[in-house]
DNA sequence: CCCACTACTTGGTATTGTCAAGTACTAAAA
DNA sequence: TTTTAGTACTTGACAATACCAAGTAGTGGG
């Protein structure tokens, strides 16, 4: 998968993902992983930086099936971000997809 | 407008423009403007890049309004490359926007 | 007891876009 | 004729974000 246009899309993904409802770092790989290819190392500095922006609020579950798991739960403020990151992405990708579709029918 | 959206499409849509007809740098900004912001510093060097990897042939062409030109042509190799990108782009796209579709439903 | 799976962290690297500054040429206005 | 606006391109330092590899550590089953 074209690694550069990942760039930017996985924080909209993710910051739906988790506002769904409240997620782990493995659990939100594996849920991220149905959209586009993404490995773990990616995602983890990644929720770092979220929960430093005050997107998300952390705490902590013990699990027995592993070592205890890191909830991400979403701020108001995420939730602004989210709204303006989707309303953001789609001009973007429907100003693209127009310019395309112009290209083609000039063929 | 999101920088980080911009990564890897910016190609595609030069790669598009050139390949409806030869066009020079400063043109090809112009062009590229109408759909997503960009700034002269960032197509000159992906110009040079993609005309490093082959996808372009160039030429220079006097011009009675400033320095000459340098005309981008595509190649083979550059159209080919175009389609795999654009057929790349179709597939990422769709699949986010059936994500964000699929988040909306579940509100 | 070791292995597979779960769960997270860290550090180095690659790619690509931004910004700022600079070079240089032409034509028209002052 | 000097200045100004517009055309045309180059370069280098910088920022953001994704990838990869390696490491730490807990749990339960063979």
């Amino acid at each position: 998968m074209n690694t550069q246009f990942k760039k930017g899309v996985l924080e909209l993904i993710v910051l739906l993902s988790v506002s769904k409802h409240d997620m782990y770092g493995y659990e939100l790989i594996m849920e991220v992983s149905k959209v586009v290819d993404v490995n773990d190392g990616t995602i983890y500095p990644l929720l770092k930086r979220l929960t430093n922006e005050r997107y998300f609020d952390t705490y902590l579950v013990e699990s027995t099936e592993g070592p205890p798991r890191k909830y991400y739960k979403i701020t108001e403020l995420g939730i602004k971000q989210m709204h303006e990151l989707l309303k953001s992405w789609e001009l973007f990708s429907e100003s693209v997809n127009k310019f395309i579709k112009e290209c083609k029918v000039n063929d």
